[in-house]
DNA sequence: CCGGCGCAACCCCTT
DNA sequence: GTTGCGCCGG
C-alpha cells in the first residue's frame, strides 16, 4: 500500500493535492497524519524521539505550500530559542522562504515583539528593556530593604518566586488572594514591584507574557486582529506551558462572542509528551493538556509512538518504567530496530569508583570508534558532576560541562551591559547601581544611600538625583552622570559596534580587568562581546525579534521566493490596526541588542565543537541524544531524590526524568550506582533506586552482581554481595565477565572497604517510632553508630534520628 | 571603601 | 566540599 494512502486509525485522509509533494516523502502514517491535519484543533503526543521537530516544521512547510495559509498567519511557538532556531533553519531548508515577518520564537521572545509594537497600549516606554532573574532578584533586594522589609521573614528569593508565581499564574497584586499577615505583606511588595519596575520602565520575564496577555484580553480591536490573522497557531513542548500561557494561546486563538472564549477562530495544533514533564517545580502545568483536549474541543489526537532513535531493550526499560506512573494520557514507544545491546548496570564501592569505571569504560567506547561527543554522562544534580570531572581531568579525557553561566550573565558581561542599558534609559536603576562603582570610584554604601534617599524624595530616578546630593559624595556621583551623558551623546550615529568598543574603553572596564591578575578570561569576554554585536547585526533578519512589521508593510513586502510571487505575505482580507493601536517603531540597533541579550543569554556551554565527553544534569539532557549513555547515581535520594521522593506526584515527576534520561541513548545505555557517596561534605550510604525495579529483568545485564534488593538487617545492604562474585549473581544476566564478544570490562568490582550500615531501612520505607508513630524514611547517613535515618513523620515533621537510639520498627 | 572572614545553603532551569 | 553573601575591621 502506498505511504501517501495509507489512511492512519483515527484520522481523516491526507489532503489530497499535496499527496504528491516531496516533503511528505518518508512520513509514517502517523506523522504524516498529523502534517496533513485538516482545519480544526488537535493534540500531538509525539513521544521521545519520534520525529516531533520534523512533524512541526514540515506542518507549516505543506500549510505554506499548498497556500492554506500565508507566512504571516502562521504562530509558532517553543521554550527555548534553540527549538526556535532549530523550526527556523529546518523550515527555511524545506522552502526557501523568507522567515522575516513569520511568528515563530519562544513564548517571551514573541510576547516582547508583540510589545514592541503595540509599546504605547500596553503602557511602556518604547525602549523598555527586559530584566533578566539576576536583575529582577537584585531588583527586589534593592526594594526591600527600601522600605525596610524583615529580609528574615521574607527572604528575596522566596518574594521573587511568589511574585513570578502570581505572574504567571495571571494575577496581579489585587487579584492575589489574602489570607495572612503574611500574604498581606508579599502582595504589598509585589505592588511596589510593580511601581518601581513601570517607574523605571523594565520589564521582567513574566510581566513579557502577563502585559501580552492583558492587552490582548482587555484590547478588543487588537485581540481581534491577531485572532484573524494568525489562522494556524503550532505550540511546541505543550506539557511544560504554565497557566498564564495556556490563556495567552487561548486568547489568540479563539473567536470572542460575547467576551466568551470560543475555540475554532484558528487551528491549534499543541505538540507535547506527559511522560517528559519535567517542570512543574517551575510552574509547568501537565493538566493542560487534558485542559486544551476539553476547551478547544479537539476532535483529532495523534500519537507518534514509533521511535528512530533507540534500540528496543532501551525503549522496553523506558515504556516498563514510565508504565509505573498513574497519570499519564497513554503512549508507548515502539521501533522496527532490533533489541541492540542489553542496559548494562554497575555497581561501585564509592562514587569515585564509579566515575573511574565510567573513565575506563569510556577509553574501551573511543578505542572501538565512537567519538567523545556521542557519550554522555547524565546525573540527578550538579553536585554530582565535580567527582566525574576529576577523573575524566585525571585521565585527560577531554569533556564539556552543560550548565553554569552564560554568556550574557556573566559578571564583567553585565557590567558592560549595564553601561549600554543606561546609555539607552536613564531611569533603570539596577543597571545605575550596578555600575555606579564599578570600576571602583570612590561611591561607597554612605553615597549611595543619600542618592537613594534623595531620588525617593524628589520621586527621580538615581540618575537625575544625583544633583540633589550635595559634598564629596555629590561631586563624584555627578563625575559619574556627567560620563554616562557624554557617552551618550557620542554614541549618535555611530555604529553598535563603535558604541560598545567605546563604552568599553570609557567605561574603565577593560583596564580594570587587565589590573586584575585572573581578569585575561574576562577581557576575553568583552572583547567577546563586541564580536557579539556584530554577529547580531549582520544576522539575516537582524532584530527579527525587536519589531513587528505592520500588516501594511507585510501586504507591500515582496513574497517570498520559494512561494508564487504573486502571494502576499500576509492574508489580504486582514485589516491593519488603526493607527494609534499599531505603534511599532523600528528600535535602535542598541536597544534591539540589549533585548536580544536579556532573551537569549546564550551557550552555555564550553569550548562547543570539541570532540569531548558531554556531561550535563537530565534536566539538560532533554531534547538531545547520544549513542551512548550513562546514567549515573541511581541511588534513592538521588534519583529519586529525596526531597521528591515522598509524595506521589513528586515520585511520578522523578520517574519521568529517569524516563526522559533513558531515551536520550541510541545504541548503549549504562546506569550506575554507588554504595558509599560524598554529599555536602559527608559520606552517605545510598541504597540503589527503587527505578531498577521496574525495569524489564530481560533488557539489563549486571555487570556487578544484582544484589538481592532490600535485605534484611541480619544481612545488611550488599550482603549477598562477597559471596555471589562470579557466581553468575544477579537475576538479570550471564554473571560478570560473561561473553560479550569484543567488548571488555575496565576494571572488576573493588570489595566494600567500609562495612556497609546494618540497620536494614531503605529510602521510602514506612518505620514505627514509639513516640512519633509511622513515618517514611527519607535518607540515611552515616554507618556504625552514627548511621541516622532522614524521616517524615506525617504528625512531628521531618526529623534526624540516631539509629543507635531511636527504636524503629519496619512496618 | 575594600577585602577578608564566617556562616549558611545546597535539586532540577528557560525566558 | 564549595560557593556566595553579608558583616565587620583596617
Amino acid at each position: 500500500m502506498s505511504l501517501f494512502g495509507s489512511h492512519d486509525a483515527s484520522q481523516g485522509a491526507p489532503h489530497s493535492p499535496a499527496a504528491a509533494s516531496p516533503l511528505l516523502a518518508n512520513l509514517n502514517p502517523e506523522q504524516l497524519a498529523a502534517v496533513t491535519l485538516p482545519e480544526g484543533n488537535a493534540l500531538i503526543l509525539a513521544g521521545a524521539g519520534s520525529g516531533k521537530t520534523r512533524v512541526l516544521t514540515t506542518r507549516i512547510a505543506w500549510l505554506l505550500q499548498t497556500g492554506q495559509v500565508s507566512p504571516g498567519g502562521v504562530l509558532a511557538v517553543t521554550f527555548t530559542n534553540k527549538a526556535a532556531k532549530e523550526m527556523v533553519t529546518r523550515l527555511t531548508a524545506m522552502l526557501p522562504i523568507n522567515a522575516r515577518g513569520m511568528w515563530i520564537g519562544t513564548f517571551h521572545g514573541l510576547c516582547n515583539r508583540f510589545l514592541r509594537a503595540h509599546w504605547k497600549l500596553a503602557n511602556l516606554p518604547s525602549t523598555f528593556q527586559i530584566l533578566d532573574t539576576q536583575d529582577q532578584l537584585s531588583a527586589i533586594k534593592r526594594l526591600m530593604k527600601q522600605f525596610n522589609v524583615d529580609d528574615e521573614r521574607f527572604p528575596a528569593k522566596q518574594t521573587q518566586w511568589f511574585i513570578a508565581g502570581a505572574k504567571e499564574d495571571g494575577r496581579r497584586p489585587r487579584d492575589v488572594e489574602v489570607r495572612s499577615e503574611e500574604d498581606r505583606k508579599k502582595v504589598e511588595i509585589y505592588q511596589l514591584y510593580e511601581e518601581q519596575c513601570q517607574r523605571e520602565g523594565v520589564v521582567d520575564f513574566s510581566e513579557l507574557m502577563l502585559r501580552s496577555y492583558e492587552l490582548l484580553r482587555d484590547n478588543d480591536v487588537i485581540r481581534e486582529h491577531y485572532q484573524r490573522r494568525f489562522r494556524h497557531i503550532l505550540i511546541d513542548e505543550f506539557q511544560d506551558t504554565n497557566r498564564l500561557q495556556y490563556a495567552w494561546i487561548k486568547m489568540l486563538s479563539g473567536v470572542t462572542v460575547e467576551g466568551r472564549f470560543v475555540p475554532g477562530g484558528s487551528s491549534v495544533i499543541a505538540v507535547g509528551d506527559d511522560d517528559q514533564s519535567i517542570y512543574a517545580f517551575r510552574g509547568a502545568r501537565v493538566g493542560n493538556m487534558a485542559d486544551f483536549v476539553r476547551e478547544f474541543e479537539v476532535q483529532r489526537q495523534i500519537k507518534l509512538e514509533q521511535n528512530y532513535r533507540s534500540f528496543s531493550n532501551i525503549l522496553d526499560s523506558a515504556n516498563a518504567l514510565i508504565g509505573h506512573n498513574t497519570k499519564r494520557l497513554g503512549k508507548n514507544l515502539r521501533t522496527d530496530q532490533g533489541p541492540g545491546e542489553p542496559v548494562r548496570v554497575y555497581e561501585s564501592t564509592s562514587d569515585f569508583a564509579e566515575a573511574q569505571w565510567m573513565v575506563e569504560e569510556m577509553r574501551q567506547l573511543v578505542r572501538e570508534g565512537i567519538d567523545r561527543k556521542e557519550i554522555a554522562v547524565l546525573y540527578r544534580s550538579n553536585a554530582q558532576s565535580r567527582v566525574i570531572e576529576t577523573a575524566l581531568f585525571n585521565a585527560a579525557v577531554p569533556y564539556r560541562v552543560y550548565g553554569g553561566l552564560r554568556f550574557f550573565e556573566r559578571a564583567e558581561i553585565k557590567h558592560a551591559l549595564g553601561y549600554l542599558r543606561l546609555l539607552e534609559n536613564k531611569d533603570d536603576d539596577t543597571s545605575f547601581l550596578r555600575i555606579v562603582n564599578f570600576p571602583p570610584r570612590g561611591i561607597g554604601a554612605r553615597s549611595i544611600e543619600l542618592l537613594q534617599d534623595a531620588a525617593r524624595a524628589a520621586g527621580h530616578s538615581l540618575h537625575d538625583a544625583v544633583s540633589a546630593v550635595g559634598g564629596k559624595a555629590g561631586a563624584n556621583l555627578s563625575a559619574f552622570v556627567a560620563k554616562i551623558d557624554v557617552l551618550r551623546e557620542q554614541t549618535v550615529g555611530i555604529s553598535l559596534r563603535e558604541i560598545i568598543e567605546l563604552v568599553l574603553d570609557h567605561s574603565g572596564l577593560i583596564e580594570h580587568y587587565k589590573a586584575d591578575r585572573e581578569g585575561a578570561d574576562r577581557v576575553e569576554n568583552l572583547e567577546e562581546l563586541v564580536n557579539a554585536a556584530e554577529s547580531f547585526v549582520t544576522q539575516e533578519g537582524f532584530g527579527r525579534d525587536a519589531v513587528a512589521l505592520p500588516v501594511d508593510e507585510l501586504r507591500q513586502s515582496p513574497a517570498s521566493q520559494g512561494l508564487d510571487p504573486s502571494r502576499p505575505m500576509i492574508d489580504e482580507a486582514l485589516e491593519p490596526l488603526a493607527p494609534d493601536a499599531e505603534t511599532g517603531e523600528t528600535l535602535s540597533p542598541l536597544a534591539a541588542f540589549l533585548t536580544h541579550a536579556a532573551l537569549e543569554s546564550g551557550d552555555n556551554q564550553a569550548q562547543a565543537g570539541q570532540d569531548a565527553v558531554q556531561l550535563m544534569t537530565v534536566h539538560a539532557a532533554k531534547g538531545l541524544e547520544f549513542d551512548c549513555v550513562f546514567i549515573t547515581g541511581m541511588e534513592e535520594g538521588l534519583f529519586p531524590h529525596e526531597n521528591s521522593m515522598s509524595d506521589h506526584d513528586g515520585l511520578e515527576e522523578e520517574r519521568r526524568l529517569m524516563y526522559v534520561a533513558i531515551t536520550r541513548a541510541r545504541q548503549r545505555l549504562y546506569m550506575s550506582h554507588s554504595q558509599t557517596r560524598m554529599l555536602h561534605g559527608q559520606t552517605r550510604y545510598n541504597l540503589k533506586s527503587r527505578f531498577y525495579d521496574e525495569l524489564p529483568e530481560a533488557a539489563l545485564k549486571w555487570l556487578t552482581p544484582k544484589n538481592q534488593g532490600f535485605a534484611p538487617s541480619a544481612f545488611g545492604y550488599g550482603g549477598g554481595y562477597a559471596t555471589s562474585r562470579g557466581a553468575g549473581g544477579g537475576s538479570g544476566g550471564s554473571g560478570y565477565g560473561g561473553g560479550f564478544g569484543k567488548e571488555s570490562f575496565a576494571s572488576p568490582p573493588v570489595p566494600p572497604q567500609k562495612a556497609a550500615p546494618s540497620h536494614g531501612l531503605r529510602s521510602g520505607m514506612q518505620v514505627f517510632h514509639n513516640k512519633f508513630g509511622e513515618g517514611t524514611v527519607l535518607a540515611l547517613e552515616g554507618g556504625g553508630d552514627d548511621a541516622r535515618a532522614q524521616i517524615n513523620f506525617p504528625r512531628h515533621g521531618v526529623k534526624w534520628l540516631a539509629l543507635s537510639v531511636a527504636k524503629l520498627t519496619p512496618v
